[in-house]
DNA sequence: AATCTATTGACAATCATTTAACAAAGATGT
DNA sequence: ACATCTTTGTTAAATGATTGTCAATAGATT
């Protein structure tokens, strides 16, 4: 059902379709043509139509695609129906910034544990969790059913701890620190490189 | 010279060849070959000749690349060798850690202002910078040769914040939040929808 | 100095993605 | 119930990106 071949184009665009449709449902729309939603998000219909193909036929000739059907089917192959324990390692600002913020657990993803190696951290609370040092992080993720690791620590340690969270079991890092990670293919990498976008930024500056 | 029908996926994999030159550099490598580069990378040799002769003939036959002299041609199309003021519009968890993060300083983006329309927030200092009352931002911009605005605001108020962003003459704003930002294509904007990416990982959770 | 080796830059071939076109299906209006 | 309109799903065409190949060139070796 859900083809291993769909490429990585597809994904990339599905959370901008899933936003949409739910700005559309929160306004109580109940159907969208690819033509209107083509004009909103400006990309071709043809697109569109060609992206939710991918996964079935979730539209009808005539009538266009049922927003809510179309939003919930989305959230199901995003895998978004399913909840994610994550832990968040480095306490720094970005991932203090990270472990404050809600809105991830209103799509499942939660946030059970924050690790630091820097000692006068330990202990303080965010949200209601407690920093703790890193040298408690592998049996915390194996008792905690832990999936996702967030790692906001600076690129010097960043490939060592990706080691040590696959031999945890982990499934998932979400990394923003600023080196390539070496782990197996089976393990699902996810870079947030800000400094990278950030010269994309400076390019598009210097080359209006 | 740089001509403008350099492809988006060229520009986006130059950041990565960046770092990969620095860490070179930073061990004393002086030269590099297409071949050894992609191995390093994982990528096809063809493709990092291909990308670098986008830009002019960087190499020398039978020698391959010289390190230093290609990471600092990268640097010059990237337009790093520019200096660029910059704001943070929102003084919350992540406009706070952007703030704070010093990495961007050397590589020529310099935070000149916070801004927040959060009262308490205001007089209070990060690395020296006083957060500000959002109302005094259009004057900043002006009287202080901002070029780029970091908007890490809730999506409620970004799209209008955006277009006062443009009025002020602002080059370039980098999008935390999560809503697609309508301005004109003159100005600059690089997008870091950090909920998008989320998604994708869980896509690759469920889809693995 | 001549030969060999390494390696680029350019081009051609392949592969992937996007757009266009249209028949088929269903909705809508009379 | 019929005709008309809308809009999808699908196939084909066009465009774009990546990879493979090789002659040309410069360094390295003898």
């Amino acid at each position: 059902m859900d083809d291993k071949s769909i490429s990585q184009a597809v994904v990339a665009r599905l959370p901008r379709y899933y936003r949409y449709l739910g700005d559309l449902k929160d306004k109580g729309v109940e159907r969208i043509s690819s033509q209107d939603l083509s004009r909103m998000m400006k990309v071709t219909a043809s697109q569109i139509r060609q992206d939710f193909n991918n996964f079935g036929g979730f539209g009808q000739q005539g009538y266009g695609y049922n927003v809510a059907y179309l939003y919930d089917e989305i959230a199901r192959i995003l895998g978004l129906n399913e909840k994610h324990n994550l832990i968040v390692i480095g306490a720094g600002n970005l991932g203090q910034a990270l472990a404050n913020y809600m809105n991830f657990e209103r799509r499942g993803f939660i946030v059970r544990g924050i690790f630091d190696k820097n000692r006068q951290l330990h202990g303080k609370e965010l949200r209601g969790i407690v920093i703790q040092p890193v040298e408690q992080m592998e049996q915390f993720i194996r008792e905690n059913d832990v999936d996702i690791a967030v790692l906001t620590i600076p690129k010097e340690g960043a490939v060592k701890t990706a080691e040590l969270l696959v031999r945890c079991g982990i499934k998932a890092i979400w990394n923003f620190a600023h080196v390539d990670l070496n782990v197996p293919d089976s393990i699902v990498v996810e870079n947030v490189h800000l400094s990278d976008s950030l010269m994309k930024l400076s390019y598009g500056i210097a080359n209006r």
